[in-house]
DNA sequence: CTTGTTAACTGTACGTTGTCCAGTTATGTT
DNA sequence: AACATAACTGGACAACGTACAGTTAACAAG
């Protein structure tokens, strides 16, 4: 942080910034927690930096690769609970995640499209929260499923509580204490199916025959 | 469909084209079908119908406004369960809304971010799964939570099928009928953990005193 | 059958985005 | 002291959403 970005434009070509990637994924965050994701461009990113957008491509290989470590580095704000009930630790980490990622609203959306951000902090999470499940005795085969369920219902749930409401209804836009509260319900709904074995009856031995065909879209 | 929308642009100012709002959101549906939401702009669309970018603006206020009727358009696929079981019907339905959001991929992201689409069609399936829920005996209080539970876990498990894996690690995308089987599962889970008094006890009275405050994301 | 109003269209253009190409030159290595 | 590398700049391109000001077809009223 000695030579780094202050904005001093006044540079002529050739002059070096003192760039890095981790500066440049710095500035992006704080960016993106000033002024929120649609304000993250390479072009805003580069103005902050001082610099000019193409200079950014040294560091980044493409805006892509910039919010995928974004994402990542989000992931690593998520507190991996030491408490001594592995059902708790599981609840709590994913509450944990809950709150980090409605931190971060324009962001959450990515997490989706990205299949949940694949980066390091990702993966020590999922280590934690799969040894978690199989300690409550969920087979191994069924423990990255559940894993999966996990994250996505939490990721679900983050950007639907952080979505803009549509413009034309005047709902009131319910708010976030409100919003978390009914995740943490939801999950506790979810935990408890995953982990019954009434739960475990229902995934694997249900009677699925005579369904009634839910056409698979029709249009 | 008399005069409307084949691509003669051999057309001179003032001459009309014969668009409607309709046949516009129907042609942006088929881009849609035929090469996903990336390729669909205002400018792909308007090209698509034989007609200046700008002209779409007489039919629709706006893009947003656009793919808000796209998105509910989608929702009119979902079949509407008519089985004896209310819980056999509300599983039904989240199933046929699962395999329709999987239908357009690039989309649905778009129904977190957009509050997911309170449109004519929305409103129609949530009120037969409201009535179904309380069939089920929900108090009232609860019925809109578990409903709005039921959807975003089922757009969540949509939208992370039909993500595209992150460009660096080869995980070898896995095949949509595992990821289908395993949104089938989770939804079993979710409803078992609703349903049963089991979860609505956990849900409502269990002790969260104690709780090792799981810090509401730090930097 | 004319007249006037409305709104569907075109042409053009602005500001923004991500990203590429071809240079320049400071920096670290030999 | 000469050289390779890579951090930078300048400038540009193609695409995007959308606004402004015209032109004129279609329709209602007289």
């Amino acid at each position: 942080m000695d030579t780094a970005q202050q904005q001093g434009n006044g540079r002529g070509v050739g002059q070096r910034a003192g760039l890095t990637r981790d500066a440049v994924v710095r500035a992006a965050r704080e960016i993106l927690d000033t002024d929120g994701y649609p304000a993250l461009s390479m072009r805003s990113l580069a103005r902050a930096l001082g610099v000019r957008p193409n200079t950014l491509y040294s560091h980044v290989s493409d805006k892509l690769e910039l919010v995928d470590a974004l994402l990542d580095d989000r992931l690593g704000a998520v507190v991996i609970s030491r408490s001594r009930d592995p059902q708790r630790r599981v609840r709590d980490m994913m509450r944990s995640t809950y709150d980090v990622l409605v931190g971060t609203p324009g962001l959450v959306p990515l997490y989706l499209t990205r299949q949940g951000a694949s980066g390091e902090n990702a993966q020590r999470l999922g280590r934690a929260l799969r040894a978690d499940l199989g300690e409550l005795g969920l087979p191994e085969a069924q423990r990255q499923p559940a894993l999966s369920t996990l994250v996505v219902h939490t990721i679900g749930f983050a950007a639907y509580a952080t979505a803009d409401p549509a413009r034309d209804d005047a709902r009131p836009a319910r708010p976030a204490a409100e919003a978390r509260a009914e995740f943490h319900r939801s999950l506790d709904w979810l935990l408890d199916g995953m982990l019954s074995r009434d739960g475990a009856r229902a995934a694997s031995g249900a009677p699925d025959a005579g369904s009634e065909d839910p056409a698979r879209g029709r249009g």
